[in-house]
DNA sequence: GTCTATATAGAGATAGAC
DNA sequence: GTCTATCTCTATATAGAC
């Protein structure tokens, strides 16, 4: 059994350091302490911050997309396509002892502070996420397992600003059992 | 017309800071450039800067919670209420030249960075807010103005966390605009 | 109340030995 | 690839002169 290589603990520590505190809340000592070695080896890994930033907005953004685009093409119904979907915010959510964000929710909620490069990592991944809901909604509707007034776009929108905005706001009140509850909420306003 | 006293002027200041770079991405060196006064100076108005930040969020929740409770109370109908609240956040997105996000929706994301008191504080302004929207529930149910499934407490929450969670994304992708949009689709799926 | 000067701690980053 | 040592910069915070 191969144990995980340096840069990936690196990744994966830092990963769990930003869903917790933020991009700016994480640094390379809470990083270092985490892996068991010195601040300058990270940088042999990593040579300037937004490198490892890069690497870990790649590397979660194509897992993440990879497992939806999964959901997306199974042979779910629409609903059930639907709640796996929003299901994975809720796991990430609950995965850890700790409450645990998005990773594209910390970095946009700091995104004035971020360099060019990154800001529109965040704008993509958030479109990307849109395009595919709204992709389920308009399936939905056609097989009649959705109802719900007004524009498919802007509904997409609206579940993905809840589902990046609500884990937030969950971590302050009800943790992960709030966050359900406002997902089924959800589904309720939507089905027929 | 009597000018701004310097403890103010730093509280505007930070504020704003604050609103579009987070609490960790905010700084006394910041604060002290856009007021005009030295660095150690704002020590002498707030000793620690979580004197700072307790002060701030006094402020807001107090003038933020007073308009509320005018809306509430006011004898406007239940959706025209509901939409003066969700204006309230809307204004805050457009304000200044730049995006800025709700005071508490940026320290709720940054929460674990944060020290007890300061906690504390988030937590029970997301109480008081979600409270008085179940009540402006309640009466537009009960006068027929809305109309959907599910809980009035869930649904609170759900309002509460797409308005606080939904202008940290829209700052990412559409602004106010999408904001803006993103609000008529909610008020699109509790209306008759 | 504001200033200069300084203390102390932490950040990201680099050089060079092993 | 990791280490020690060091650099530079910035953070919050304090002391004492004016």
């Amino acid at each position: 059994m191969k144990q995980t290589d340096t840069k990936t603990q690196i990744l994966d520590v830092a990963q769990d350091l930003i869903q917790r505190l933020g991009v700016n809340g994480m640094s390379y000592k809470d990083i270092s302490e985490a892996v068991g070695i010195r601040k300058a080896s990270i940088h042999t890994h990593f040579p300037k911050k937004d490198d490892l930033l890069v690497a870990l907005l790649d590397r979660y953004s194509d897992r993440f997309l990879r497992i939806v685009d999964g959901i997306v093409a199974s042979s779910d119904t629409s609903e059930v396509k639907l709640r796996r979907y929003c299901g994975l915010f809720e796991s990430t959510l609950s995965s850890g002892n700790q409450d645990k964000a998005c990773l594209y929710a910390m970095l946009g909620a700091e995104l004035a502070t971020l360099n060019h490069p990154l800001v529109e990592e965040v704008r993509s991944f958030y479109q990307a996420n849109t395009q595919r809901l709204a992709v389920m909604l308009n399936a939905g509707l056609e097989d009649g397992s959705f109802q719900f007034n007004g524009d498919v776009e802007a509904m997409a929108s609206l579940i993905f600003g809840l589902l990046e905005g609500g884990m937030l706001v969950a971590r302050v009140q009800g943790g992960s059992a709030g966050f359900h509850q406002t997902i089924e909420q959800l589904m309720q306003l939507i089905k027929c």
